[in-house]
DNA sequence: TGGCGATATTACGTGACGTGTAGTATCGTG
DNA sequence: CACGATACTACACGTCACGTAATATCGCCA
């Protein structure tokens, strides 16, 4: 294993969001509900945002209107990248596990 | 999407383990380090078990000695194999996404 | 056989995090 | 300029992750 799986399941969710290009928090909501089917509340939503930007892995961009877009950092990146591939890696194996049951 | 990422990354860790065959905590927790490269402690490792065995996805076997081994429920099995399946279309649209900046 | 290190789990306190609800601000459109 | 949709903030509550310390059991060998 190169490198360990980390991120919680909600911060992953909005990286890979974030992955697309730059996105302000209501359209993150609407664009990981799209690929994973699963719907975060504001609390979640913006508390997860506002941790990831603590962590230098995501950054604010100029406010337009209410709107307030946010984009990966070189950092967030990287780790999304790393994040990945664990998780391919994870899924591979629990694939295979299943399979030989 | 056919189904929603609902697990946290920690039970999704100890399913797959599981997946492999019954295991106690502690052998849950050196595989999880092999196939993750994450450490779990004492305190998340047994929370998280006592969680997915109040969930019924996964349950305790006959204990043999200070050893309390655990199995995949067939509940527990159809939502990780679900779980896995909505997780590859996660990491594939992440990698994606990555991939055209 | 009894003591010691490795294995395995429990107990527990603390802080971080996920979650829902309610409230506020801004935008677009008729 | 009013009204609904969009977008975010505030907050309170419960759950969960995490570390440390304590406890129990096993295997080994002197």
């Amino acid at each position: 294993m190169t490198d360990a799986v980390r991120l919680s399941t909600e911060a992953l969710l909005i990286l890979v969001s974030l992955a697309e290009g730059p996105k302000h928090g209501y359209a993150i909501q609407q664009d990981i509900h799209v690929v994973s089917g699963r719907r975060l509340g504001p609390g979640t939503l913006y508390g997860a945002i506002a941790r990831l930007e603590g962590a230098g892995l995501i950054e604010a961009m100029a406010e337009r209107g209410a709107r307030r877009p946010y984009r990966l950092t070189p950092a967030g990146t990287k780790q999304l990248r790393a994040e990945l591939e664990s998780l391919k890696g994870l899924t591979r194996a629990g694939t295979r596990r299943l399979a030989a049951r």
